[in-house]
DNA sequence: CTGTTAGCGCGTTCAA
DNA sequence: TTGAACGCGCTAACAG
């Protein structure tokens, strides 16, 4: 199949080096090494001649060994489980911006307790990343002191207050999110206002979304009631089953607020099986306004978050970061929108 | 914030390497080197001793150099966008495996375009990564060139028949998947099912779905009319549009297959919309059985494929191959299932 | 503009 | 069981 009398030997990519295609051109095997990342440096002709000798001999340059030499190309993420969680799209965010300034993307997901997180944060910062994103606050000190010494920036994508950061921060308050809308639903006419979420622990952004339910309660001259609230698995049954649970425990429950879309849209599906009216019976509410989210039958009133922007600006804060850029924001704080929409 | 007083001196990360480790206990680098990949090989109480100082100093090894001499442990993969795509669960899969393997995950994700799907490859290659797995066939033939010559073994997720495949192919066989669920269909007394896919250009798996339809069609005595087939975009909302467009081409139509449950789930909001039922007025199949399927009002007829698995068992041909493994399959064909729910 | 020298951090090789 | 020397492929720094 591979074809062998093309013009230059092919050698297998193993074996073929700066040394080779300067030997093969008859230049400096340094002279090949501008070429490929100051071509400026090098006199048009001799480079149009090394391009050709790279090109016929199908190089590509080892980044292993550039690395090793200080510039590295690497971003590190640890992110959560990819499926249900928006997550994707701040992955697609990511990667897009690494892509546009020459970075490679090395991906660990994983869930979050506090050895897997350390092991994931390790394993990365073994290959020496230029930059490393994580999810929520670092909870390991051990992985915290790894980090910091590493000297590589750090971006945490969080929430925008509460404990120090290691380094930059880029998130939204998920703290005023769910306050406003649990102001929104109030402000509505709702008078018995649940809260789903999934599982809190070690989640900060969730912390802040619970927290922010309860000040406006609280604000509101609501009772707060724990058994308004309930944890869920994050998939369309888990909000199925919340909505069951909550409306079982309070008969006058007359909205949800979830945490999350995937939740709110399995609510209502469990809706449509009882003929419960939405926002008759029931108003829900989401969170994330995802694609589906508008589509929805009925459109579900939810909290925008641009997540794909965030994953594209934690990625741009590390590259102006290495990029040498001063007076750079140590919090970056992305708006967010309530879309008010028909399910509540 | 970072103690300074607490035992071993903490040099940033960057200058600290076997060989300081080594210095400090007072042994050569390569016992050092030793206790990190083949502790067996170093008496248990210099071993003690040498992990006592790397825990001490927070040294975690520069896996770029160990790289460099030949043991990489990098497995690159370049995916198509992650959202809506189902593209997510295999990633999970990919990663989990890597993980359990001890390898990274460098991941590129990018649209299907030849030439970005060179440059990418191109990029992930500089990297030396151990193995490469890819999306659909590749197409470009200089990509193609460039992963065989870079002697790392290969696995192409994608359909498992059709043209010569790089190295080794993980999946499923999307034509009889299409022409099980529109055969499925027909039993059930449709009489004219419509299909609706994304975009098809470049997508070996999209394209034998459409063919395993045709086939079905032609073998049934059905006529097959292409007026019957639309491409939309891979959202709720291109679904939706597509309901509409092919009901007002044909008002006799019974059933629609859609390549995707993303575009299945926004048609059937949109019959909600219209009050149409399902399967009354027309009858709906997805692809993908993800995991609003189920819940959904009324559950989706779908075709099921563990897209986890599939980007489990991508990782694990190449990790045999690693391994040294013989008799490996070329080709791994993992089954499916066409889950008959109440949409259709 | 181009070449020379030196060395990144590790592991392979061979010797002790 | 441990150590010394060498080199992987690349590039910073300095000459020329």
């Amino acid at each position: 199949m591979a074809r062998s009398e093309d013009g230059g030997d092919k050698k297998p990519l193993e074996r073929l080096g700066v040394r080779e295609i300067a030997k093969r051109v008859g230049v400096a095997p340094m002279t090949v090494s501008r070429v490929l990342s100051n071509p400026d440096m090098v006199a048009p002709a001799t480079r149009a001649k090394v391009l050709e000798a790279i090109e016929a001999a199908g190089f590509v340059p080892n980044r292993l060994a550039s690395s090793m030499k200080g510039n590295g190309r690497i971003i590190g993420t640890v992110v959560p489980p990819l499926i249900n969680s928006g997550i994707a799209e701040q992955v697609q965010g990511m990667s897009d911006e690494c892509q546009q300034g020459g970075y490679s993307m090395l991906l660990v997901q994983g869930e979050f307790t506090t050895e897997a997180e350390e092991s994931s944060i390790r394993t990365l910062l073994g290959w020496r990343p230029a930059g490393m994103i994580l999810q929520s606050f670092v909870q390991s000190e051990v992985a915290r002191q790894l980090l910091v010494s590493s000297g590589a920036p750090v971006v945490e994508i969080s929430e925008i207050k509460g404990r120090q950061p290691i380094d930059m921060v880029v998130g939204v308050s998920n703290f005023e999110t769910a306050y406003a809308m649990t102001m929104h639903l109030a402000a509505k006419g709702y008078k018995r206002i649940g809260f789903v979420s999934t599982p809190i622990h070690g989640n900060d952004r969730l912390q802040q979304r619970r927290t922010g339910y309860h000040a406006a309660l609280t604000e509101l001259g609501i009772e707060n009631h724990a058994s308004l609230e309930v944890e869920v698995p994050i998939t369309a049954a888990g909000g199925a089953e919340a909505l069951v649970t909550l409306t079982e425990r309070h008969a006058d429950i007359d909205a949800i607020f979830f945490s999350s879309d995937t939740l709110a849209i399995g609510a209502v599906q469990e809706c449509h099986r009882r003929a419960w009216a939405i926002p008759g019976r029931i108003g829900i509410a989401g969170y994330g306004d995802m694609d589906l989210a508008a589509q929805l039958y009925p459109p579900l009133t939810t909290v925008k978050v641009n997540r794909y922007e965030m994953g594209r600006r934690a990625v741009r804060q590390l590259l102006d970061r290495l990029g040498g850029k001063q007076k750079l924001a140590t919090i970056t704080s992305l708006g967010f929108e309530i879309v008010d929409r028909e399910s509540a």
